[in-house]
DNA sequence: TGTTCAATGTCGCAA
DNA sequence: TTGCGACGTTGAACA
């Protein structure tokens, strides 16, 4: 890892061209080649970066860029695209570098598979008199998170989402229409459950007939955390 | 800016616990109180992070941790949720700070809204005849981006895209059910305009009868940059 | 201030 | 490799 602090001009070009006009940054050199240009604001975003697998080449400015100021041309060049960063420095105010070896990686407990495992579990949160069919039921399409039954033993097809978006809606909505051809299963009713669900979604799943069910992650984890500690 | 090239474990627990084992890692604090937390690799995300607006404490380490070797712990607060990041040093390879001052931001070019703009300008791209009635054409579920008369004077709505995915035709596919309730607009063609459009998209597009055009941002450009040349 | 939508999105998984 | 959805998404524009 080599950091060098510098005042520079960056220019992006791929996807879009981008440019940041000459100011004081830090550079952030990877040990695979990947740069990125931080400021001392935003959040963890850089200003502007070369993602890996990128190659960076250093050359002294020509004479027209000398003339400018610049001491040190960097370009960065993607290994597999037309994507290209590069950093004029007109003046290097720190630069070193650190061996920091391979990290071990994160540990991550994640939310949105977590809330599908514990509605499972809990599946009467949909109301009295449901029961879990099965998680990740196989369609053509893909699978439906869960598939329950009813009070009155229809089967309703739940769609877990963290966040409830329009695009959820749609794709319970592809589900509800395959499961609705298959006379063994039809009529299936539709679920949207979600820890927050937003206005224009609940719109359009109650437009379609779904229900919507907003989960109480916390409430559920509680259930989950007393039921376990009591075995 | 200060950064600080430190051998340590990291803590982040909020709307998930992730938990970084001990290995040696690149500290970066802003100077807004955020906190990145790279490793030599990856991507330009960090491992860990606290986005601002955030707060940092630096204590010293009780006598248990102390027995384990942290000589300093870091506690970095959200100053609006309960997300939190507890960064426990164990030995501090380099700590620097540096006066970058404010950034005077990106320019970018050649996003979306530019391409809008300027297939709108040359609204004939998409087959001779074709005339603009107007840029983000409001409905009830939200603007479509053109709405242009086609050359036998039927009414085209345009979604316009970087990059033409699953979504975007989803999105065309529900403004021009809505758009051809409306008698008076009735019927409403559906053109699907983007730099690339993906090839599940282009079979799902075509499948419901929307036309796809593929977009030369370059050229686009060219003709507008002649055409201001000209004036 | 809150909502909506694009993003050089990135990341991870599965087919 | 590609497709697909989640993300501690971030960021910007707009109401």
């Amino acid at each position: 890892m080599r950091i060098v602090v510098a005042t520079c001009t960056v220019d992006y070009s791929g996807r879009l061209d981008a440019h940041l006009p000459r100011a004081t940054r830090v550079l952030m050199v990877k040990a695979d080649g990947s740069v990125l240009v931080h400021a001392d604001g935003g959040s963890y975003k850089p200003l502007n970066w070369m993602s890996p697998p990128c190659s960076l080449a250093v050359r002294e400015p020509d004479a027209d860029l000398a003339a400018e100021g610049v001491r040190e041309l960097w370009t960065v060049q993607h290994a597999k695209s037309d994507d290209r960063l590069v950093v004029r420095i007109h003046e290097v105010h720190s630069d070193t570098s650190h061996v920091l070896g391979a990290d071990p990686g994160l540990v991550k407990d994640g939310v949105e598979a977590h809330l599908q495992k514990l509605l499972a579990e809990q599946v009467e949160v949909l109301g009295a008199g449901h029961t879990l069919v099965r998680r990740e039921f196989p369609t053509a399409i893909g699978p439906v998170d869960l598939v329950v039954r009813g009070p009155g033993g229809a089967t309703v097809a739940v769609e877990v989402k963290r966040r409830g978006d329009i695009d959820g809606v749609e794709q319970l909505t592809r589900y509800l229409e395959l499961l609705n051809r298959d006379p063994l299963l039809a009529p299936v009713a539709g679920v949207f459950a979600a820890q927050e669900i937003r206005p224009q979604a609940r719109v359009l799943a109650e437009d379609r007939g779904i229900r919507c069910v907003v989960l109480d992650y916390a409430a559920l984890k509680g259930t989950d955390d007393r039921q376990s500690r009591l075995f």
